[in-house]
DNA sequence: TTAAAATATATGAAAATTAATATATATGAA
DNA sequence: TTCATATATATTAATTTTCATATATTTTAA
């Protein structure tokens, strides 16, 4: 991942917030990050496709759920930008978490095999 | 310098460049970054100006010339990410350097003061 | 000394480009 | 059919670039 195509992906409200997440929760899907954001289902899963398109993301199906997780193919450094970020901006997604909890209904994982 | 703001600064190729060549050579002016990137005058100058209003980079006038510099106030994380970033992406700047080893005439320094 | 020229940088305003959003609709799985 | 997600298109908004010009400093030369 080049550094520019990195940095603009995460120089929009929407994308930092779920890209931050994601990389927190391991693991969500567009529904939880509607909800954690409080933004349409349109808008997310647009900004969701963007970051997959750039490979920051990667997306699973499961059932009707599509969960999106970093990219674990990426470079360290950029895992090492997410986690410095996150560490030092507690407040920046302290809503988003609080409203991620209070969701009902958060879909099941059956994890990928056998773990 | 909230994560938003700080990634829409790097998140644009001029800047970027601009930013990780005064954090490697520690103070530019505008005339050796228009060197280095062989872009315009007033395009440089206009990137310069937005990073300083951010907060980003600080500026001392010397003589005709205005150096810029990373401002040494933000949080230890800002220099982290733009250290991680130069370290891990070493052919991003190579043009850019070399162009600004060419330069003849290149500003003397005086130093703030006792140095 | 001072006035004009030269050099370095900044900025206002318009134009051009790029990005984000909303609405409607489509796809795909249960 | 319903639920979850994706996407096309139109629209709006934000950003970047350019050109012309302004400011500030230094140099040159009367």
């Amino acid at each position: 991942m080049n550094p520019i195509t990195f940095y603009k992906c995460l120089a929009d409200e929407t994308r930092l917030r779920c890209i931050l997440l994601i990389h927190q929760e391991k693991e969500l899907c567009v529904c939880e990050l509607m909800q954690a954001l409080g933004e349409s289902q349109p808008k997310i899963s647009r900004h969701l496709a963007q970051l997959r398109n750039c490979e920051l993301l990667t997306d699973r199906r499961q059932g009707q759920w599509v969960f999106y997780s970093i990219n674990q193919a990426l470079f360290q450094w950029v895992h090492t930008v997410l986690s410095e970020t996150l560490q030092n901006n507690p407040d920046f997604l302290a809503d988003n978490i609080a409203a991620l909890e209070d969701m009902g209904d958060r879909p099941q994982r059956a994890q990928s095999c056998c773990a």
